[in-house]
DNA sequence: TCTGGGGTCCTAGGACCC
DNA sequence: TCTGGGGTCCTAGGACCC
């Protein structure tokens, strides 16, 4: 039997723009999407005023009324703070996975599991709950961050337990005995089950299946035969039979995304040029952080489809490199041809993407080219690994964009940056990973 | 005026191969 | 008149997650 733990960070992109402003700590702080676009992130006091996803601009008037806080998000200040945890959260076992931003898994089998004994459920009661205590009380300690708790003997439990733990005062909860799992299950709502989502739970109301206890009593051969493998694993997993194991390494991408809303509807083709260009660069420096080249770009365009008065567009292009390559310049300059395949005169453009797929590792990327390099190739892909490897030491040290390519330059020198940069009017500093936004602290 | 971004996996069906 | 069987790969669509 394994023991899993699940900490998740609670409204974790509210918390950390309160970390720094303690001041906010009891109000209610909502954090906006890109281009202050929806509402993804409420602190507790703001949960019961607004929901999740609401665009911003049709509860502006009432947020202010009621003196809710507006942020619009940064990324570079909850990834850090993120981390932060993730390096806490090590501190009680190494085998962690970090499974979002805001949450991780922790296999803390190795921490009961003495050869001499074989603990029970009840055995485990009451250090499994110091262990969670002391777990919920040094991570806001240590980070500013608060975090729930929950164990269970597979992933999907350790989930459950810790939805259940959300609502407790004290952040903690334990599914791991049999009869802890009968009961609060029996009042598990089955849309809550990690894996079974909108569309599938209505399906299982169908069926007369309404909680999680409901599912664990049904035959995995059914579930295989009506629903699909993975809902049989999540039945098996309720039932305390692991099926998803921990992902300690993280795996190679399948692929990697940029896109983006425009802060405007744009229709010029210089500046379409430019946005992609940012986005393709932005792409390709992610794909030589996780070591990994691409094999394959595609470019899509889209007009804005709440606008039923504008003529709409949503095509997207495809086209091979000759090899895989991680190379900013190379991958560009793809990207520009695609962008002018893709784009058409007359059409206001509300977002771009692009999408590099066929991702492959280093590795595989130079035993192919061991295979077809002559020497000239080989040296002159050394040198544009080196370019690239210090425009990327540069740019970590002094800033995103630092250095950068001539294709992404802004012609707008006003100080919105050029039109299609996203508006976020309400951007706190990144306090911890840019040193202009280092908090102060003044004597008197 | 204003509506996010970035991922994964499974299945069914068609193309193609021997 | 009769028209196999088994496999792989790719794609589109649908579902999920945070």
């Amino acid at each position: 039997m394994k023991i899993y733990g699940l900490a998740d960070c609670n409204s974790f992109f509210a918390s950390c723009e309160k970390v720094f402003r303690p001041e906010w700590r009891s109000r209610p702080v909502v954090v906006l999407s890109n281009n202050d676009g929806c509402i993804i992130a409420r602190s507790a006091e703001a949960k019961p005023l607004v929901a999740m996803g609401t665009p911003y601009f049709r509860v502006r008037e009432f947020l202010a009324r009621n003196g809710v806080i507006v942020r619009s998000s940064n990324f570079s200040l909850y990834g850090d703070l993120s981390h932060r945890v993730m390096l806490t959260l090590a501190q009680w076992t190494a085998d962690v996975e970090i499974y979002s931003i805001d949450e991780a898994f922790l296999d803390l089998t190795g921490r009961f599991a003495q050869p001499a004994k074989e603990w029970s459920a009840d055995d485990l009661r009451t250090p499994l709950a110091r262990l969670g205590e002391e777990i919920v009380a040094t991570v806001p300690r240590w980070t500013g961050i608060p975090i729930s708790f929950g164990v269970g003997p597979t992933k999907t439990l350790a989930k459950a337990a810790n939805h259940l733990a959300k609502s407790r005062p004290d952040r903690y909860f334990s599914l791991m005995s049999p009869d802890e799992r009968l009961a609060a299950l029996q009042n598990f709502p089955i849309e809550e089950v990690w894996g079974i989502g909108r569309r599938l739970s209505k399906k299982f109301h169908r069926y007369g299946l309404k909680t999680a206890a409901d599912l664990v009593r049904v035959d995995p051969k059914w579930i295989r035969e009506n629903f699909t493998i993975v809902q049989e694993m999540t039945l098996r997993e309720l039932r305390g039979e692991e099926c998803f194991p921990l992902e300690d390494e993280p795996p190679t991408p399948q692929s990697i995304r940029v896109s983006r809303s425009f802060g405007e509807l744009i229709s010029s083709r210089e500046e379409i040029h430019r946005a992609i260009a940012q986005f393709a660069a932005s792409a390709a420096q992610r794909l030589r952080r996780c070591r990994c080249a691409a094999s394959a770009i595609i470019v899509q365009l889209d007009t804005n489809r709440f606008r039923t008065d504008l003529p709409q567009s949503h095509e997207a292009r495809t086209i091979g490199f000759a090899e895989p390559t991680s190379d900013t310049i190379s991958i560009l300059h793809h990207a520009k041809f695609l962008t002018d395949q893709v784009y058409q005169e007359g059409f206001a453009y509300q977002r771009g993407m692009v999408l590099l797929v066929g991702i492959v590792d280093q590795s595989t990327e130079r035993s192919y080219r061991a295979l077809f390099d002559t020497e000239e190739d080989v040296d002159r892909r050394a040198k544009r690994f080196e370019l690239m490897r210090a425009v990327d030491q540069v740019n970590r040290a002094f800033g995103t964009g630092k250095i950068h390519s001539a294709a992404e330059s802004a012609a707008r020198g006003n100080e919105d940056g050029p039109s299609w940069r996203p508006s976020s009017k309400f951007r706190s500093p990144s306090y911890t990973t840019c040193w202009a936004d280092l908090p102060v602290v003044k004597a008197k």
